[in-house]
DNA sequence: GGTCGTTTCTTGACTGCTTCAAGGAAACGG
DNA sequence: CCGTTTCCTTGAAGCAGTCAAGAAACGACC
């Protein structure tokens, strides 16, 4: 649980007025990263009595349009959110439980990767995101049965 | 227009059995990188007289699943379909009008990147997914008017 | 502290992409 | 050519996320 002070002054100078909601689900990102909406709709709800779904929607949209919050989406995968943001990290995702654990990015600097061989025709590239797919441990060793302790991802899983 | 017998061949190379709109949607996806399904619906009708959106939606996984085509999805963005497979290039994307333009990747072969400082605990990582956003040139030089020659991606944009 | 204007949350309905399910049609091996 | 298996059609449903209107909360100013 992070300090709600921290949390309140993050708020402010972002520019953003600050509610219960917005430090609820704030603290909750920070708590528990890479978690799904509606995981962070019950977070934030052991923390306030009572959310609206709504209003978590609202709030996580502001937070990632002030980048307070990053938002990553693995295909297969609804939208998750992390509050480490600013380092340009990457992710990695395991292919059968969905289970992301973050990774540092080695030049450092967004966008830390260009392009290769600068062929790209006039793009002002930004960013680079990426995401290395592959297994984690417990699933690369027993591989037809995904782990029930990490929370899968693929929605369309057979 | 790809030469039917070898789109043919490669459905039945993948142990698939050939059908119209399976061929159809695969001539559509080599014709025209990056549709979404909904375009590629409208691509595979232009060829066969009537197909179901449910047929196309099941030649789409059953060929992404062979590995036939490959599903690309950057956020705020549904689902997008090509067919250049086996090389592990990477995306361009705009943020403004969501165009998408291929980068050849440098390193080749999958995975062209492995995930720097070998500090990731216990990830068997098969390949690494770039997308770099940015902007394309008609938005950089434009920034408040997206170009609408390409479909824009973004559904929520105010 | 109290008051006012603006922003934000609640409630409830709805959209759009994608999937599920049952039955008929087509592919392909023999 | 026939039977089995797979695939396509039709129609409906699921689910994450969004829209909209009114009530409540924030915070600046007095």
């Amino acid at each position: 649980m992070t300090d709600p002070a921290e949390l309140e002054r993050d708020l402010r100078s972002a520019g953003l007025r600050v509610t219960r909601p917005r430090l609820a689900v704030l603290d909750a990102v920070h708590a528990h990263p890479h978690l799904d909406t509606e995981a962070l709709i019950g977070a934030a709800r052991t923390r306030l009595d009572a959310v609206s779904h709504q209003a978590v929607y609202d709030v996580l949209r502001v937070l990632t349009d002030t980048g307070l919050v990053r938002r990553i989406q693995p295909q297969g995968s609804v939208a998750r959110y992390e509050a480490r943001v600013g380092d340009n990290h990457h992710h990695l995702v395991c292919r059968s439980c969905g289970a992301i654990s973050d990774v540092d990015c080695a030049t450092g600097a967004a966008p830390c990767l260009t392009p290769s061989g600068d062929a790209p025709p006039d793009f002002v590239v930004d960013e680079a995101e990426v995401i290395y797919w592959g297994r984690c441990r417990s699933c690369a060793t027993a591989p037809a049965a995904p782990s029930t302790t990490d929370r899968p991802a693929e929605r369309g899983n057979p």
